[in-house]
DNA sequence: TTTCTTTGCTAACACACGTTAGTATATTAT
DNA sequence: ATAATATACTAACGTGTGTTAGCAAAGAAA
């Protein structure tokens, strides 16, 4: 009889809702079906409901535990006495640190939300638009300290998060630089950029 | 009995492709079916197939439309004989006025393009290699003619076109800039942070 | 008006999906 | 060893899907 194989401090869910990252972010979360799941999983299809609720509950696994991660981060950093630029280098860090670390749950949280439904659906935009505004706040409070150029904060935000999420692609390509050099050229360009000189 | 309502020069079928456009960007590929699209055009299912051949046609449609746009730009930037940065310039604004304008195809084709199905998808991800190769050589002439900074320029070329993709999020937010003020703000990051000072 | 073509409709098909019920078999606790 | 629990299996359900067949009505061409 196949069994889930789990390994040292983690459950069969966690087994499950680890490769549910990865069959969504291949195949997008309508698209992957729990046939596939559970094959990939090694099991029959109805053998994973003795671990989970739902196809759904697996996807909001995923987006909040990313989403909460990152607002722990956000608390942690605005917490901080540094710079505004040291601020926003230490989130571009980490969403870059995430992105290339956790990409499929990342990924997936980034362009499966949609499927969520509500209240989930509501509470995620919400911590979504509110990570956003903080970071525009941090960027704002740069600007009047003229570390930062004066640009406007909500389309820089847009900027970076969206730039940083292009690190997809960079998963995808077959002759990738190193992660640690496709992070110093991020972080040149990104935060470079905004500083004032 | 309803008929599909067309506008001068336009036939039936590119009626349902547009429909199409905005339902797959607002629900995904999968997630948007035939009946969805039947209602928004004002028509039963089954009547959509006297004008398309199936649904994968209609994504067809969609991403090598927008494919073959940007193809075609990218032909004619290369063959003007302006500086690099200025190219790059035009490359940036042709894609920000694309994504402004042409918002529900141009998101379709850069998200849903993995529902492709061979040969079509092999040929999809080829011209978009191709299209991001040359747009890289644009940037390293840049750099060998000392008008845009050191980088390595793949991750340029990725940060630039994944930023722009962002212009999604200021269609979704409440309190939009205008789109002549957007592109200005996104001109000065992007293509200022590469201009060698 | 008559004929032909286009465009719509209803009904239905075959299939894939998420999920549940009921049961068997391992593993763990007593 | 026995009992209890966790985990897997097979079978099947209802539903929604893309699509086709066959027929009706509308519009264009004669």
């Amino acid at each position: 009889m196949a069994r889930i194989k789990i390994e040292k401090n983690s459950s069969r869910k966690d087994v499950i809702v680890s490769k549910a990252a990865s069959l969504f972010r291949e195949k997008g979360f309508k698209a992957a079906s729990m046939r596939d799941l559970a094959e990939a999983v090694g099991v029959e299809a109805a053998s994973l409901y003795n671990h989970i609720k739902s196809k759904t509950e697996l996807l909001h696994e995923l987006c909040f535990g990313v989403a909460n991660r990152f607002m722990q981060h956000m608390d942690e950093v605005e917490s901080k006495k540094t710079s505004s630029i040291a601020k926003v280098e230490e989130l571009v860090r980490f969403h870059i640190n995430e992105m290339v670390n956790h990409y499929e749950e990342v990924y997936v949280s980034d362009r499966e939300w949609k499927h969520l439904s509500d209240p989930y659906l509501s509470n995620f935009q919400n911590q979504r638009r509110m990570y956003r505004k903080r970071f525009a706040a941090i960027i704002e409070t740069g600007i009047r300290n003229k570390e930062i150029k004066a640009i406007d904060a909500p389309t820089a935000v847009l900027i970076i998060l969206h730039a940083i999420s292009g690190i997809e692609s960079w998963h995808r390509s077959t002759q990738k630089i190193n992660a640690e050099e496709l992070t110093n050229n991020m972080i040149t360009i990104l935060v470079g950029g905004l500083k004032n000189v």
